[in-house]
DNA sequence: TCATCATATGTGCATATACACACGGCTAAA
DNA sequence: TTTAGCCGTGTGTATATGCACATATGATGA
């Protein structure tokens, strides 16, 4: 049962706030991973890429505290960006540190994600209207603060 | 830096909209599982059962319609619960079909649990206000209907 | 009956998440 | 300077997610 704008109607939340959160994550997930399938990254590996952008050359702690992401999991998430040849991994000045930068590749994958990226977010903005987006930014926000 | 009620303020939201809500589902089913912990299961876990308890007995591709997931996923979900000895899976009658069913200690692990989960609730629900939940719930329901 | 189609499930592959633990190198205190 | 502790990283283990493909079986029509 589909409205004018080709998406469904609300589906019947649950009682439970963790699952509803979860299942929006899931779908929002799916939908900007759709969206961005021909780049060839997900919505998850272009995070990473456009915070890399933004302070490369940069640790994998360092940069797993930009994101707020835990660590380890940053770590193998770079494996398939390695393995694409979008990024490149180094020993920094530390030896015990490493230095992630882009690669050229990286780059132009990236740009070319994120005019897919514009799209999608324009999409979210038009389904939920400037001002209930901003709301829900304002919750989710505060919900992340919910664990430190 | 905490305020009065041991929470953190919130953090600067990503312009990305699908980065901010899939980082606020990790947070909140951290604190789920944080909570959840001394029961044995995750809140993941906990959803299956608590769907598995008011359909039961069910097939695979049934529930997995009910909670609304992957049904692969959720085939593969189960493993820990049968290994944990709280459902067990056995032949339907259609000889395709496989019939979930809780098992005595699925019943009280969900029991008990669920009162974990109750607490829980609770947190969100003093954290957010009655009526700033009632806002957000809205939100994701809206927003899980992005994608059929 | 038998060929065909639909349905239910399983699994290979890839990604994402995070805790516990180990290891090696830096740094500061004695 | 030695040593004790901190810091950055890697990895084993476990869970979670979902697409593509395979298999097996019920159901249906010629």
């Amino acid at each position: 049962m589909k409205n004018n704008n080709g998406h469904h109607y609300p589906k019947k939340p649950s009682p439970c706030n963790c699952l509803n959160i979860r299942r929006a994550s899931r779908a929002v997930t799916h939908f900007y991973d759709k969206i961005l399938q021909p780049s060839g990254v997900t919505i998850s590996q272009l995070s990473l890429l456009r915070h890399l952008k933004q302070v490369e050359p940069i640790t994998i702690s360092e940069l797993a505290n930009v994101m707020r992401i835990d660590r380890t999991t940053l770590n193998r998430n770079m494996k398939p960006l390695v393995d694409h040849d979008l990024i490149t991994i180094t020993p920094g000045q530390d030896p015990r540190t490493r230095q992630i930068v882009m690669t050229q590749k990286g780059t132009t994958t990236t740009n070319s994600a994120s005019q897919l990226w514009d799209k999608a977010q324009a999409s979210v903005k038009d389904y939920l209207g400037e001002t209930d987006l901003a709301v829900l930014v304002k919750l989710l926000s505060k919900l992340e603060a919910l664990v430190p």
